[in-house]
DNA sequence: CGGGAAATTGAGTACGTTCAACGTTAGTGG
DNA sequence: CCACTAACGTTGAACGTACTCAATTTCCCG
């Protein structure tokens, strides 16, 4: 237990209303006597560890989250145990969306690194949005979002060249980061070489060769799992079909 | 011009409550009542012929679109000018989602076959779900089995052998035939095979080759664009990953 | 019936996978 | 604080599958 003021202060640090991910998140747009009542039915969780789960395969849909800090890879389980990461979630992205169409969770989604969540249960968010007019386009946007970074990632997919498929992810990493106000030129990949892999569709060794290959070619610098992106224009344009050769 | 009695039974077949599809779109679960304020800003749009487009990339998002008769295909286009197919529509499926994000199409929506759609004006049906509750839930659903099928689409990608990848789409089609009530184990695709090799991400030649092999196994019977699927047992074992060498 | 698109088939090549060995990093306990 | 260990990552050589290029056949629509 804990003293008034410190509760206040933890309270205040919390909410929707000064949350930094607050442009990013479902209240962006809303009025602030709004964005109150959506803070009623946000329920802050405890911090989720690395390697965790948040939910799993055949889980009820009961709730969304939009993780806070740290980021989560969601994993998609075939019948015969073989996995395949189809979605990586930074702060202030949506998770669990997956649920919406048939009321079950189709996919796992674990912690990368010690993680913090908001959890939104969605009986009560329907009701809030039903009343709050604003909530309801936004919950569609961030939807939206959602639905573009999945086109994405099939793109990445389309790509026959190694090489393109880790570009096209370096650039869309890369865009997010600075979404979230991040140096876009220089981060730190959140995930292993082996998720990197499932999530193009390539094995761990062509993913290393690829970016061993994109250090030599002078296009980005990696070490471990610092990444720095040199020439942004020659990712753009493979980024854009103009391919390098 | 049509006589008043014509135009009364046109009225009558082709609204909301009288459709076919109303338990696959988004009247379904909703009482009459309510039907009635749906179908009220739903635009019937004349029809679209075959190759004929329905929105294109960088288009306002101003509606959304269900396939009510003939199905349609989605292309994504780089900016180099290469295509990709993104999915295919069949009747009950939506379509322009892919705007809901950022205002703005990513993709081109052409039709297959001489095609008819329920087109939705955004604002209007915002106005209606803030007032019907059950419709917003409605539309989360719709948005969330459109979602599964794009998560479908990159387990297709992410298969590294090609019968595995055409044999899942297959089987997917196969489902959504028959959701309609149609047979699924026997149709008529309604697109090519390049649009089939472009969403699996195969040349044509790989495409072909793969429906000569499977029928050669007696796996399918193949003749166009008309398909029987023959050991369903087989298909399906491959969607759940315990391949048959 | 003719023309053009769609689909099939064949041979050679390129790229990513597989299998295997080695190096590196980070987290743990003594 | 350092040694230890296991997970993570890199590099190399041989192989296999889908791509490329090219020729031919089938199908569909006017």
């Amino acid at each position: 237990m804990e003293t008034a003021p410190v509760v206040d202060l933890e309270t205040l640090r919390r909410n929707c209303a000064n949350c930094s991910l607050r442009q990013l998140c479902l209240p962006a747009g809303i009025v602030a006597s709004d964005v109150e009542r959506l803070d009623r039915v946000v329920k802050r969780r405890k911090p989720v560890a690395r390697g965790e789960h948040l939910f799993r395969v055949g889980s009820g849909a009961a709730r969304i989250y939009v993780a806070r800090e740290g980021s989560f890879k969601t994993v998609a389980c075939s019948a015969d145990g073989e996995q395949q990461v189809i979605g990586f979630h930074l702060p202030g992205e949506l998770i669990g969306l997956d649920a919406l169409g048939h009321g079950q969770h189709r996919c796992d989604a674990i912690a990368l690194e010690n993680a913090r969540v908001c959890e939104v249960p969605l009986e009560e968010l329907h009701h809030v949005a039903a009343q709050v007019p604003g909530l309801q386009r936004q919950l569609l946007r961030v939807i939206g979002r959602s639905m573009g970074r999945d086109q994405d990632h099939l793109e990445m997919m389309s790509r026959r060249q190694a090489n393109d498929r880790v570009m096209l992810f370096l650039h869309s990493l890369s865009q997010r980061f600075e979404t979230l106000g991040q140096d876009g030129s220089a981060f730190a990949l959140p995930m292993t070489r082996e998720d990197i892999g499932s999530y193009l569709g390539l094995v761990i060794e062509t993913v290393s060769r690829s970016f061993t290959k994109l250090q030599d070619d002078g296009v980005i610098a990696v070490r471990g799992r610092q990444v720095r992106l040199l020439q942004q224009r020659q990712i753009a344009d493979a980024v854009h079909g103009h391919a390098l050769h």
